[in-house]
This record gives structure tokens, C-alpha cells and sequence, in this order.
DNA sequence: TATAAGGAGGTAG
DNA sequence: CTACCTCCTTATA
């Protein structure tokens, strides 16, 4: 079943940014902006009638958010209620954060301010809509708008968080929100999110925020979960399961279709869940970077789960297992090289996986992962032939103790990683070259994909 | 000497 | 049972 994109389009119009934009967004506002006369896809939960939903509003600037690479351009901004929208956007252009809500639902503008209703009392402006979360670009390229982008906004924030997990409350999320080198990196007028929240910059308060960013990527996720009847935990996927996932999301996103999905991503759901945004990239060149961020933001939702949510479902795996592994970002290879590996301790029990979660990458995968990363192990591992799968290993060394530190197996050296690779040519998986070099392998196909 | 190849037993999920 | 991990022997460049 298809789920249109959620989006509740609550459109601020461009304005000049001034002291008082309360009244000068709010002003200037527009519902007749809203597509499809007020016809808004809502997500699953407010089509079921919850009335606590809070959908996310996102336009994507040219239509398509994430076409092409969301990632790689200068980041469109999304963020609940941060919305500058495009007029009369094209078919379906607009494109939910998270994901996927069942069935469009048609509603009046005045939905808007039943959301609205759950936040504290806007500013005073005239109709109340949130405009305070408007974030605009500096109009000097083009007449378009900037988004606040939750999606990469989510992401950074959680890549952040994972790095040191154990900072509580958000803290990261917190800086990165009120890091002005982040306004100007993306051209963006001051937030004035505290302005909603009765000036968070006193009271440091941002937790609504980041509440109804993840508790709405949260229900996102439980919705797709339900319509493809996955798991939340996407290492638990059949790679017939990451099929459907990815053609779900492909469908949602409008994104250009990629041919032969099932042997381009012939991944199951743990292979999914380690590949590098190069990866994704590298295999689907116009879509791969939404998918990608997709996949994180899924992650990061049931990650950041609290314990009693995921305690319903599998997702309460990863609360376990550091996402960090499978970050585009290498695990931090070079700062930690010798970075002891769980050391023993004495009446402790012993640590069976370290942040990388040992157990759940198998040798291809993670060998690949490498490969995707050619400026940071490009001199450890590298394609000799991309197309064919062929690869060299340059360092042994190093490429076994990377090996090694992501199993948590501090014992590991080439003679074993090697002996690894020989069993795949009994698998299928590898095979040996056509004139045998020493440290070349190859991958069979798909596994070479 | 480093690596390739593969047998064999063990371990952990 | 799988996917290694570990140790080993033998062969080769």
C-alpha cells in the first residue's frame, strides 16, 4: 500500500526578516498556498484519528526533496512547523520528512491550528501560524525559499549524538540548533524558535522541539512498519523486506525508479543497515542520498526510542547497538587506532560488543564499507575494477585491524581476516581472480554491486 | 618472509 | 546452523 508523503502545509511566506517578522510573516501568509486547496496528506496516525499528531511540514525547494542529493547540496532545512513552501507546488511535491501517511486527508486550514493548539501560544501575530519558525534564506540567489530541512537537521544532530552517546537530553541537538556557524553555512536568518516555546534562550528549553521531531519520525516509522509489515529494526529486514522498504520510500519521494532495485540493493536488512551514504550514492547516483537519509532518520527514530516504546518492538535492538557503524562518516578509525578494544575488567562482565556492535556486520559488508570511503582507506583497501568487484587490500595490516576493532576482536590479522574471505568462495560470495594476485579478491555479483 | 589455500575444531548468536 | 575465529600445514612468489 501506498503512503503519500505527510505534510501539513503550513507555508510561510518569504518576508524581510526583521524584529518584528511575528507580524510581517504572519501577515503574509497565505492558506491559499496550501496545494491542493487545503487538501493535506496526513500521516497515518491522523487519518486513524489520533489527535496528538503532529505532522512535520516540509517543501522541498524545486519539488523533489532529496532529488538529486539532498545531502550534498547546501542542506535544505525542515523542521516541525518551519516551513517555507513553494505556491502551488507540483503533483505530490511535497515531501514529508519522515515518511509515509496512508491515505491523503482532506482538512481545513483551521487543522493547522488544531497542531497549533498543542504548542504553547504563539506570538502575537494575526494568525497564528507558528511564523516564528520560519526560516528563510537570504533572497539574493533566487525567489526561493530555503526549508528547514528535519531530515538533515535530524541527521547531523543525531551523527553528533551518536559519536558520544552518552550526552543526555539532546544536548548536541541543543548546539547544533543555536550554532550560528550553521545560520551561516546555509545562509539562514537567526531561528527564533523561542519565540513558540516563550524564549527557550532563557530558559534553555528545546525539548518540545526535539520531542515532536522524533516522536513524529517515530510514528512515521510504526506506519510504514504496518503497511509493509517489517520490522523496525532494520537489521531484522529480509532483503526482500529492504526491497520493499526502498521501493516505498522511492515511491514517496517521487524519485526517479532504479532499475533492477532487487540486485542493485541485493542487501538483507543488517547489509542495509551498514552501507555508506557513498554507497547508497555510488549504486543509485539520483536517488541514493535520499535513501540514505532515509534510512538514518528511520534509525535515528528507533534508536532514540524511548525504552518504553521500543520495548513493543524489536527496535529496542539498536538502543544496543551504536548506529555510528554504519554512518557514512567511518567509524572514527584514525583518532581511536589504538583505542583499546573493550578491555576486560576484572569482576565485570565481559563486554561481548563494543560501540560498534560487533557481531552484526559480516566481513563483505564491512570490506565494502571500506571501499566506499576511498579518500579515508583508500590506502588500505581500494577498487581495482568497480564494476567487475575486483579489489585490492594495500595494507593487510590495517585493513585487519579495522576488521578487528569493529568485531571487537583485538586477536584479528590478516591470516584470519584472509581465511574469512576463502570461506566466501565456498558462499559465492567472493571468487577467486581470473590470474591470482596476491591481496586481490572479487566479488561475485550481486555482491559486487 | 609474506601470502594463498584450505582442513579442522571452536565459539557465539 | 551460520559466520566467523583460530590454529594449522603445505605451497608459492
Amino acid at each position: 500500500m501506498f503512503y503519500p508523503r505527510e505534510m501539513t502545509p503550513q507555508i510561510v511566506p518569504a518576508g524581510v526578516y526583521t524584529p518584528d517578522a511575528f507580524t510581517s510573516y504572519a501577515d503574509n501568509f497565505d492558506l491559499s498556498l496550501l496545494p491542493c486547496d487545503g487538501e493535506v496528506p496526513l500521516s497515518p496516525a491522523d487519518s486513524q484519528g489520533s489527535p496528538d499528531y503532529i505532522p512535520t511540514t516540509i517543501f522541498a525547494e524545486g519539488g523533489l526533496l532529496g532529488k538529486g542529493d539532498a545531502w550534498t547540496q547546501p542542506e535544505p532545512i525542515q523542521f516541525p512547523y518551519f516551513g517555507v513552501g513553494l505556491p502551488s507546488p507540483p503533483q505530490e511535491p511535497i515531501l514529508g520528512v519522515f515518511s509515509p501517511s496512508p491515505s491523503p486527508v482532506t482538512v481545513e486550514s483551521t487543522t493547522i491550528k488544531q497542531e497549533l493548539a498543542l504548542l504553547p501560544p504563539s506570538p502575537p501575530d494575526s494568525c497564528g501560524v507558528p511564523s516564528p519558525f520560519c526560516v528563510k534564506s537570504e533572497p539574493s540567489e533566487s525567489d526561493t525559499e530555503a526549508c528547514i530541512d528535519l531530515d538533515s537537521f535530524l541527521q547531523k544532530s543525531l551523527e553528533t549524538i551518536d559519536a558520544q552517546p552518552k550526552r543526555q537530553d539532546h544536548q548536541l541537538l541543543r548546539e547544533y540548533l543555536q550554532d550560528t556557524t550553521f545560520q551561516k553555512k546555509h545562509n539562514l536568518k537567526p531561528l527564533a524558535l523561542e519565540s513558540l516555546f516563550g524564549g527557550w534562550g532563557a530558559r534553555g528549553d528545546i525539548e518540545p522541539v526535539i520531542s515532536l521531531a522524533l516522536e513524529h519520525a517515530r510514528r512515521d516509522v510504526q506506519a510504514t512498519c504496518a503497511t509493509l509489515n517489517i520490522s523496525p529494526d532494520p537489521q531484522q529486514w529480509t532483503a526482500e523486506q529492504v526491497r520493499s522498504w526502498l521501493q516505498l520510500t522511492i515511491d514517496q519521494f517521487n524519485l526517479p525508479p532504479v532499475e533492477n532495485l532487487e540486485t542493485t540493493f541485493a542487501e538483507d536488512g543488517p547489509g542495509l543497515y551498514q552501507m555508506s551514504e557513498e554507497e547508497f550514492i555510488s549504486r543509485a547516483p539520483q536517488v541514493g542520498g535520499t535513501l540514505y537519509a532515509q534510512l538514518e532518520i528511520w534509525k535515528a527514530a528507533c534508536c532514540d526510542a524511548p525504552q518504553t516504546q521500543a520495548s513493543t518492538t524489536s527496535a529496542g535492538n539498536n538502543l544496543a547497538w551504536s548506529p555510528e557503524s554504519s554512518h557514512s562518516a567511518e567509524p572514527s578509525d584514525d583518532e581511536d587506532e589504538e583505542m583499546p578494544v573493550a578491555p576486560a575488567v576484572e569482576g565485570a562482565p565481559v563486554q561481548k560488543s563494543n560501540r560498534h556492535g560487533s557481531s552484526h556486520i559480516h566481513l563483505w559488508q564491512f570490506l565494502k564499507e571500506l571501499l566506499a570511503s576511498p579518500q579515508k582507506h583508500g590506502t588500505a583497501i581500494r577498487w581495482l575494477d568497480r564494476n567487475k568487484g575486483v579489489f585490492k587490500i594495500e595494507d593487510s595490516v590495517r585493513v585487519a585491524k579495522l576488521w578487528g576493532q569493529r568485531k571487537n576482536r583485538p586477536a584479528m590479522n590478516y591470516d584470519k581476516l584472509s581465511r574469512s574471505i576463502r570461506q566466501y568462495y565456498k558462499k559465492g560470495i567472493m571468487k577467486k581472480t581470473e590470474r591470482s594476485q596476491r591481496l586481490v579478491y572479487q566479488f561475485c555479483h550481486p555482491y559486487c554491486l
